[in-house]
DNA sequence: CTGAAAGCGCTTACAG
DNA sequence: CTGAAAGCGCTTACAG
């Protein structure tokens, strides 16, 4: 009923026939070490199963293997599936590379909280962080040199690795999108615009304008809080004041099902009187009625690309942010 | 720009005045510490935001602090926000509880394979599953003795700690429902009934028609797979064979919403001629039109309570499994 | 290329 | 109630 005794150094040692530091030298990688013996070594490693014991490890060496992932508890993270499905495929690439995930779901508001104290100190070999509203205690952290990565793009222009989606690029090809498919008067429902990722689509978007030669009137862009309710609520106070409106690209997919329920409920037709474009392609857009044309972002991709940039710093191999673009997927709303 | 060295027994002790033996007693909460020997520890301590290095402690009591949360990489991990859900919950109960979670996502079928032995040799203190079709790996590591909990009924009956929601509850309050507003001829889309809650949700249906006296029908039961494509099919399928069919239990959303389109196809409308209720009440119920009734279950609770039956085992007490009651949610569709 | 030995920062009998 | 000491399972200069 008790765990089975795993095997030590010792063990192994004795079995090999050879000193625990060889045993030692072998499982890291040194090369200083005969051929034959080293063989052996493997041989009694493989064939007992061994793997080396983490704390001991991590004690001796002041390596610890293990990443924290830090989201932040008032993200929504109960509600937004974005969160675990980059976790996940964070996770699966360290994994593969011998490390593993220290999940943290917590406040990361104080800058002498908990976590500041937990990963100040060596409890892990780095951080990656999800998001940054207030990024005080990341830039403490990044001063003792501990390894990190941000997913999603940090507010000002920094030195942190990050990775991140083309936000921009996604606002500006649904609007290029919309203009395409000939719509005059393109309206856009932005996101919370004090996030690097709202500010971004919102930029997309007049860009998109701009490659016209124009300048969309301030009245064409509302503010919703990425909401079903407030997509529905912009959408009819833009029609409101601007009947002729014929297209609007919501900053994600909720405001815009909230935006179709609008026009609709005027006796507007979607994409006939105005077609709308969400952002981040996810079920509610596949599913729904039209059917929601909508910028993909691959999240997984994004997880593993924050993984693989980890990876690379602890290495010490240099690192860039990475942005990684974006495809419209185009179904029946636009 | 390196990590300040943080102090250790030996600073702590020589402040204030003791051995390193009543500093780990008075941080290991022994009670035969002198009073004021232990304040005095206690004033160092706090003052020098100490905390014990994780990897000496486990090295030297043999226990981690760590829980893992194992999830199958088979599981729609990067598309089903329920795992991500689950997952923080989980964590931040744990983490209230001085324990931290190690996030493993991989595939879980072999019982020889990484994870079988990482978890098999004391890394972890425990270990919370998410669901379970093959189940030998964690019979194995049960008869360690590593505790264990599963989120999701196991497969038989099994002395496993789970925890669950009332899938039975659900299908039959779903039914009941749409009963109870009239509906003569009630179908249900089930879906995988290899799954225990795929099983339970077809015997709540079943139980509310026994409640009335009657059997349903076989051909009122048709097979999905939570897909939204599925349930378009089967729902087509089913009113080919009976058009009378005047109400129907899906038993997921995505199902029911492709049942609705399914419905709303034939010309008939929604609840007019079929009622429809889903299973869930996930984001796209909220925002389908019509709004779907739906059967919710608790996520984020469902997360807590397997975080704190793992708690009870590490102390000791006894445990039971925890079935989460479901709340029908009322919209339109039925 | 190799081994003996010290050390990582805690915990825990043991003796008092 | 308290401290000296051994030990947890590794890593890593150091000396050869």
């Amino acid at each position: 009923m008790t765990p089975k005794p795993r095997p030590t150094y010792s063990v192994i040692a004795k079995e090999a026939g050879v000193s625990e530091a060889t045993v030692s030298r072998v499982l890291n990688g040194d090369d200083r070490v005969d051929q034959e013996r080293a063989a052996k070594v493997l041989e009694v490693v493989e064939r007992l199963g061994y793997k080396k014991h983490r704390a001991a490890t991590a004690l001796a060496s002041g390596r610890t293997n293990l990443i924290a992932v830090v989201i932040d508890n008032d993200l929504s993270v109960f509600s937004d599936p974005f969160w675990g499905t980059v976790t996940s495929g964070i996770s699966r690439v360290l994994m593969e590379n011998e490390l593993q995930t220290l999940l943290m779901v917590t406040s990361v508001s104080s800058v002498d909280g908990p976590v500041a104290h937990y990963l100040n100190t060596g409890e892990v070999d780095g951080a990656i962080f999800f998001q940054l509203h207030k990024d005080a205690l990341v830039r403490k952290l990044a001063k003792t040199g501990l390894p990190i990565v941000i997913t999603g793009s940090p507010h000002a222009a920094t030195d942190f690795v990050f990775v991140d989606t083309d936000n921009f690029g996604g606002g500006h090809a649904a609007t290029k999108h919309l203009i395409n498919r000939g719509c005059k008067k393109v309206a856009i429902i932005a996101g919370d615009i004090e996030t690097v990722a709202g500010h971004q689509r919102l930029d997309g978007y007049h860009q998109a304008y701009r490659e016209l030669g124009r300048v969309p009137a301030k009245t064409l862009t509302a503010y919703g809080d990425y909401s079903y309710e407030s997509g529905k609520r912009e959408m009819t106070r833009l029609l409101n004041e601007q009947p002729d409106i014929d297209g609007v690209f919501a900053c994600n997919d909720l405001m815009a099902l909230g935006a179709i329920a609008a026009i609709e409920e005027r006796g507007l037709t979607v994409p006939g009187d105005v077609a709308v474009v969400g952002f981040d392609d996810s079920l509610v857009a596949q599913t729904s009625r039209p059917g929601l044309t909508s910028v993909r972002q691959d999240i997984v991709a994004l997880g593993e690309a924050a993984a693989e940039l980890m990876i690379a710093q602890l290495r010490n191999e240099p690192v860039e942010p990475r942005i990684l673009p974006t495809e419209l997927v185009i179904r029946e709303s636009a």
